[in-house]
DNA sequence: GAATTAATTGAACGTTCGTTTTATTATTAT
DNA sequence: ATAATAATAAAACGAACGTTCAATTAATTC
């Protein structure tokens, strides 16, 4: 046999990415085999390398497009107003719905990295830290203006990023919590944790902790 | 050759363990190959089955002990005193300090999982799900006596656990900051994340945010 | 409808993998 | 000293790996 009958590249391609994603976020980038995922996809191993010149490169686009995927989400969910708090509630927000959506696609960003080239490993990294940039700069504007009280923005903006990320160990759609819910929550932990003051949103009614953001 | 002058069975056992840890934290356990652990270690690679029945069951030891070390560290660490505040700044420092201490094990042991049979694996989520737990008791406890204001438990523990964790993804020992002056800003961002009224230590000079504990 | 291009198969390549077996030497106990 | 045991080396095993190549068929273009 040769080509198929109905066969079409974008598609194939398409296919091909899916899988791929899936495949190396349940055993890994090392211990998937492109047999297997050629198998995934129901064409033989051979016909991967018409759309990828090696492994590797099909890791490297994985990575590379999602790392763009949610520098442009940012991009779109950047609200106009300078206000640090509504800013930091964007980017939660957005962080959180990007990576529950896409939580294949992270696992495979955050865990695959020493696979990558050190070439390339320096280019993700790169569009990594240019997206963690806006959350300290986001930081350190609210303390500027007084809105956040933190000590560090550096360090706090790393631990949101890791706690913020981690949700995608641990939730999964259709169980206990909603998206909404579990945003919400983490909505309220960020600005408590930034010792963000009252400044949009209706005042919390209990009677302690006033300088919390009620959310 | 055969045996070499000097060889001693523990004393391999301990560097193949070592070597392991530092070789699968940075390459991945399916990159790591039974060879280059084995010329890390300065022996052949058949050697290493004297030890070791099987890659995996190197893996699992690891990670078993890991987890051992971190419960006996907690069960060392636990204050005898009911107070919750208290108690969760012990978890907090005793968490920290025993990660960036271990920082390549607890790599592996967060990293590796899938790499388990899946009865083994079953087996080091258990020992993971019993120490998350002891978080989740503490904060209960804590919303139960009014110190910590808290909207789901399991949620903000499985929040805390992800952002003291992730400590070892970007904390590197010597460089800006010192390890007391991470575990500080942790503990200080995880009282405020609790919203934990003051009920020790000195009262913050700053005039606002009255109700996080200043530490 | 013939020529060209696109998509895929099937077989094979050399390499590396985890692991086993057997032999050999160092150490310890008798 | 000699026997027993512990620790390793050296070589080999079959299997699986990423990748390449030539052949073949479907779809498209002219």
């Amino acid at each position: 046999m040769a080509r198929t009958t109905g066969s079409d590249g974008e598609k194939t391609e398409a296919a091909v990415r899916e899988a791929a994603v899936s495949l190396i976020a349940r055993l890994g980038y090392e211990a998937m085999s492109m047999r297997q995922l050629a198998a995934e996809v129901g064409v033989q191993a051979a016909a991967l390398y018409r759309y990828f010149p090696t492994k590797e490169d099909l890791l490297f686009t994985l990575m590379r497009e999602h790392m763009e995927g949610l520098s442009k989400a940012w991009d779109k969910a950047r609200p106009a107003a300078a206000d640090p708090v509504a800013r930091l509630a964007a980017y939660v927000e957005n962080h959180i719905a990007f990576h529950i959506a896409r939580r294949h696609a992270t696992h495979v960003s955050n865990m695959e990295l020493r696979s990558l080239s050190h070439e390339r490993l320096t280019q993700i990294l790169k569009m990594r830290t240019a997206y963690e940039k806006e959350l300290r700069t986001v930081l350190r504007e609210g303390v500027e203006t007084g809105a956040f009280e933190i000590d560090d923005t550096g360090l706090t903006a790393m631990a949101l990023i890791q706690m913020m990320t981690g949700v995608i160990v641990w939730f999964r759609p259709g169980e206990r919590l909603s998206i909404a819910e579990v945003t919400a929550s983490y909505l309220s932990m960020t600005m408590r944790l930034v010792g963000a003051t009252i400044s949009h949103g209706t005042a919390r009614p209990s009677g302690r902790a006033g300088n919390a953001v009620a959310l």
